[in-house]
DNA sequence: GATATAAATTAGGCAAGCCTAAATAATTTC
DNA sequence: GAAATTATTTAGGCTTGCCTAATTTATATC
């Protein structure tokens, strides 16, 4: 087993790759809440052990084995996410700060009776994948809902969870991952959007509408 | 929040205080299999956090912040094992290894949701207490198994959890907490001794019997 | 009660991970 | 392309909790 502390790294150089070009050390540090001095020293770490390839001044990425723990990591933070919600009724909002602690204690044994249990789910509560025991991910092409035009119509597939009050702000509106919904219209200059869904028209203002993705229908 | 080595040498503490007239430096050491001398430098810690009462040469003791936090962990670890056993079906004997990791993990939320989602319950897996919330727990007069003579009945009330191959032993003669039984017979010398329960005779061996604690009937 | 043994403590170190401050490398600006 | 700015790394320290080895205290034995 790895520290705490490496697979939280390797974690958080995983889902910034996701979204950026380049991992630098300063974003990891940003991200993780710690001094670019700290991160540099996990670096070199991560690149001893074989985890993460590393190049002073250049950035990092995941090796392949650095990538598999770091989905190991993310599918036991999502199945807990899931199991909160479901069976525990933990709010959606909440789910995110209890699974960031159990996804470090979570045995094998136990992941496999909590997804057996859920029925081999393959997303968590905000609607982000759930990775696959083997270590791959399906990653379907999102679109965030501010590139939509009026008349079209899709599902909410994802949503941002970095955010809590973000996510009660959501759950109020009853904008969960799966909800249909059509756009009535986008007005200009990065605008509010205006959606009717489940009968009831919502207007989400631009940034709020960047953190939800969405598949077309 | 203290850390899970305070927790762990405070419920250490708790328990060997349970059996033994006085705890010793020693005696904590090997229960927490550490050398004698680093249970030495915690318990100045937690002398001077305030929740041992410690004497040099002289062993330690709890006092009552200290042993509210142990009362605290403790609940934490019997309502998992017992949430382990119910909800997820883990088999009993691997409940205490899991909870292990969990009591640290454990917020008061999630506490109050397993708590009721599991009816409020008094006892573990294996019998033992759950202490309240409010740092109180019942602690029932209980004879070990060995102390009884033929002819008496009882059940079984709690069971020593400290082997999971005893407890796997345990599970396949079905002698499980609350199971009702009659003392048959007592060989003399530390002998084996003969119950019937669920209509089928047993014969335990005097050691297997000294880790059976019973409520007469 | 002196001596041997056992128990406990002190002293000094180590590994993880974090920090701040200083130095160096890369990038941008004029 | 030199100077200024920004990003990153190095150096040195701190805390926690563990270790081994040496010392001290308590207990048991003759």
């Amino acid at each position: 087993m790895h520290t705490q502390a490496v697979e939280d790294y390797l974690k958080a150089i995983y889902k910034l790759a996701e979204r950026k070009s380049k991992v630098t050390t300063s974003l990891l540090a940003e991200f993780l809440d710690v001094t670019p001095a700290s991160a540099t020293g996990m670096l070199k770490k991560l690149k001893q052990m074989n985890l993460a390839a590393y190049e002073p001044y250049k950035g990092v990425s995941l090796t392949e084995s650095g990538q598999k723990i770091a989905l190991e990591v993310i599918r036991h933070h999502r199945l807990v996410e899931l199991y909160l919600a479901e069976a525990l009724n933990v709010p959606w909002d909440k789910v995110h700060e209890e699974a960031e602690k159990w996804e470090h204690v979570l045995s094998e044994d136990l992941e496999d009776r909590i997804d057996t249990i859920l029925g081999h789910p393959t997303a968590d509560p905000h609607g982000a994948p759930i990775p696959n025991r083997d270590g791959t991910v399906a990653m379907p092409a999102l679109s965030p809902l501010t590139v939509l035009e009026a008349g079209q119509t899709g599902i909410i597939a994802e949503v941002s969870d970095h955010d809590s009050a973000l996510l009660r702000y959501l759950g109020e509106m009853n904008l969960y991952p799966e909800t249909e919904f059509t756009v009535l219209d986008i007005a200009p200059f990065n605008g509010p959007i205006t959606i009717r869904s489940e009968n009831s028209e919502k207007i989400l203002g631009s940034e709020v509408a960047g953190y939800i993705f969405v598949r077309l229908t």
